[in-house]
Formats: C-alpha cells, sequence, structure tokens
DNA sequence: TCATGTGAATAATTTCACAGCG
DNA sequence: CGCTGTGAAATTATTCACATGA
C-alpha cells in the first residue's frame, strides 16, 4: 500500500497524537533504540497500543507482525502523513512580546517551518529588523506571500488585532494560521486555524487541582 | 444550586471549551452586551448551541428560559466552575529563551497566574534577575515551593531536563505543571499535567493543507 | 511464535428534540 | 412565547479480541 491515506476522515485527536509519536520515537532514535512494539510506544506516549495501531491504520501498514516497528521508519511514515517530510514557508504577523519570542525560537526553523516574513501595522516597528528579518507592513503581506511562497500564518497580534490579521492572510492566500492571539477568528472554511493559548492550559491545570480537591472531601 | 458541581467526571473537552467560552463572554461584556442565547455564544465559539448548555449543566443552572444569559453573571459562574476565580501562585522552572519571554508575558499575571519563582539549575543564570525575579537554584524549590506558596509549575527547561524539573516539582508539592518543553512527562496521578507545544500546531496546520490538497484532487 | 492490523464491542461525546419554566 | 435544561438518539472515538502473516 505504502504512503497513500486509506481513510476518508480523519480525527483531530489522531492528528495530535501522532505529533507525540513523532517526538517520542526521535527520543528513540537518539537512545538508539531502533525497533519498537506498539505496546511500547504507547507506554512513553501514555495511551493504548491498539490506539496506536489504529492512528497508524489511517494512514497505511507501516509495522512487521511479530516484530514491531522499525523506528526510523516509522518515523518517516508519519512525517510523510503529516506533511511534514519537507519545508514550510511562514509569515508572522505583530511583532509584539510575544511576536519576537517566536521569532528567536529556534525549534520552528529546526522542525522545518520557516519564518520568512515579519509584518506588523506599527510605523514604529515597521524597517526595525529582528532575528535577521525587517519588520514588513501588514499591508504588503499579499505582494510578500506570493514573492516568498507563504503558505503558513502566525498571528501574534493583540487581540482585537487579529482578525484583520487573518483577514489581511487569508486575502493574501495563505492557507493555514496558527493564532496566538485570544481571539476567535472567522475565515473561509477552506483556511485551517489552530489556537494556541497559553492561559487556556493554566485555566485546565487550575480546574484540575480545584476539582480534585474538591472531590477527595 | 448555585456553585456546586452536579457530575462525576467532566470531559477535557468541556473544560477547553469553557475558557473559549470565557474570552468570547469577555469580548461580549467590553461591547456591552449584556444578555447572550446559547445560540449567539454558540456562533462566536463555532461550536453547537446545546453542546454550551450541556457543557454547563455539569456545573449547575446559569441561565434564564426565555431570556438568555446574563454574561456577567455566567462569566463569574464559569470562572468559579473552573477555580480561576481567585489567583495562583506560579514557579517558573528553565530560565532560556522562552522561559525569560514567559516571565514577562504580562498576560499570565492579569489572568491571576502570578509567577513568584524563576528557577534553573544554570550556576551563570542563578542570582540575575529576570521581570524582576532573582533566578534560584532548582535544588532549592522544595523550600522556597513552602515559603511563596506556589501551587502551579510552569517548565520551560530543554526536553532532556524536563523530567527533573518535573521531579523537583513534583517533589516540592506542586499540583499541576504546565510543560512547554518537547517532552513526555512521569509524574504521579495526583499532579495534573498539560503539555503546550506550538510545533504541534504547526504540524496539525500542515496536515490539514497537505491533506486537503490530496483530497482535492 | 509473536506483534500487527482490524472487525466487533464498548464507551464517550455530541446532537436532537422537546418538556419545563421564567 | 422563547430559550434553557435534559433525557434519548446518533455519532464518534476507544478498547477488546483474535485472525493474519512475517
Amino acid at each position: 500500500m505504502g504512503k497513500s491515506i486509506k481513510s476518508e476522515h480523519i480525527p483531530r485527536a489522531t492528528i495530535q497524537r501522532l505529533a507525540v509519536y513523532v517526538q517520542v520515537l526521535e527520543n528513540f532514535l537518539q537512545e538508539k533504540q531502533n525497533v519498537v512494539s506498539s505496546e511500547g510506544l504507547a507506554k512513553a506516549c501514555g495511551v493504548n497500543p491498539s490506539q496506536i495501531r489504529k492512528d497508524l491504520a489511517y494512514f497505511g501498514e507501516f509495522g512487521v507482525r511479530g516484530v514491531g516497528y522499525y523506528v526510523q521508519d516509522l518515523l518517516t511514515a508519519i512525517r510523510q502523513s503529516l506533511g511534514i517530510d519537507r519545508t514550510w514557508n511562514v509569515a508572522l504577523v505583530g511583532v509584539g512580546n510575544l511576536g519576537r519570542s517566536l521569532l528567536r525560537y529556534s525549534v520552528f526553523r529546526k522542525r522545518g517551518f520557516i519564518i520568512v516574513g515579519a509584518f506588523d501595522c506599527d510605523p514604529f516597528k515597521i524597517g526595525e529588523v529582528v532575528a535577521g528579518l525587517e519588520v514588513i507592513c501588514s499591508r504588503r503581506l499579499s505582494e510578500k506571500v506570493q514573492e516568498l511562497g507563504i503558505e503558513i500564518g502566525i498571528i501574534t497580534t493583540p487581540a482585537e488585532r487579529a482578525q484583520r490579521a487573518a483577514n489581511y492572510l487569508t486575502e493574501a492566500g495563505v492557507k493555514g494560521i496558527v493564532n496566538f492571539a485570544p481571539a476567535r477568528l472567522s475565515v473561509p472554511s477552506s483556511v485551517a486555524v489552530e489556537y494556541v493559548d497559553f492561559v487556556h492550559h493554566l485555566f485546565s491545570v487550575a480546574f484540575n487541582i480545584s476539582y480534585q480537591q474538591s472531590r477527595n472531601r
């Protein structure tokens, strides 16, 4: 069968787990563990072994019966399945505190997501150089997305300017957005949006602590 | 009925959505919209109206039949349900690039999560002052968690030091961890862990773009 | 033989549809 | 009357259990 996708719809949860599998498999590889069973991988990821087999089955057959999975091969297969066996050019919109940090955050590049343009609408920021990139006026996104081959946008503006940034990006033809601003976006259904909100994770932890304590009474 | 929790187990997805409801309701409040129906809130959050009613039903009855929800009252009720109607003292472990950014990230404090201690094991960083906090040796976490009343830890170390940071934190009695390092943690089941990985969101977007394109062929 | 891949069974979540109440 | 709150139905996701094949 090989690299083709076998199923119609793939659950969002599966995709999130595949990202975790990549993380854990990379560690295995570094530790020179070359073969792993679904049970071994499951334990390291904190999930059920058949969950892993089901997740992989959406994309193909990558294991060897009676043996397990060859770590390197499985990594390659998952990367291919996720579409991260290549590089992606990314635009960052909103060069504030967080934006600057992300521009300097080397992990993106290491993972194949290359920030090739930094945008802001503040005239005081335009022209400034951050992490080797000159900040460009957000209105010029259309032109630059074309020129630089940008396919993904990262939004790090304040909440009230996030929708405008999303509009600029989608109008420019970007096909996916990762939104760090605390605002919901309205975009065409053909554009993939991911929301990242640190504070929500703190909410979640706070809830779990409070809830656990209230249950233990 | 009021503030008591009505149900045994509350889905993780519900908690995540409640955090979104808070975000959207705050915007409504700013726009002086004082009443909202489950339909109105649902539209703004991109979910189904009965989803919202079900989510709220886990915690109580907050609406008025024939009217909807009073925005301010609902906000108060959800904040209480999530346990964010108070402040939480937080320790940050790992004063690298990302750690520094988060120390300077004012939104945490605004939301009631106050970073009261910054920790690192690098002797060159210990003693340095970042965002008004003196960096303390990670080994002194036990002592400081007590002293400062810390209940939540944020891990921003490199992947290979994340588990050690988690050990220090749990041994010190911290009850919840938000882990920004790309590593899975093993902690006692009584400790709530949330994983934050920017790169995973980019993976997700990359997959959706690739997948959509492969389906449209 | 042993671990994968998968249909069937189970569990959880979401949506529907309407009774109930302000 | 209109919108919430909620059982019941539909859908979706997870886990089990075993046939399959290296």
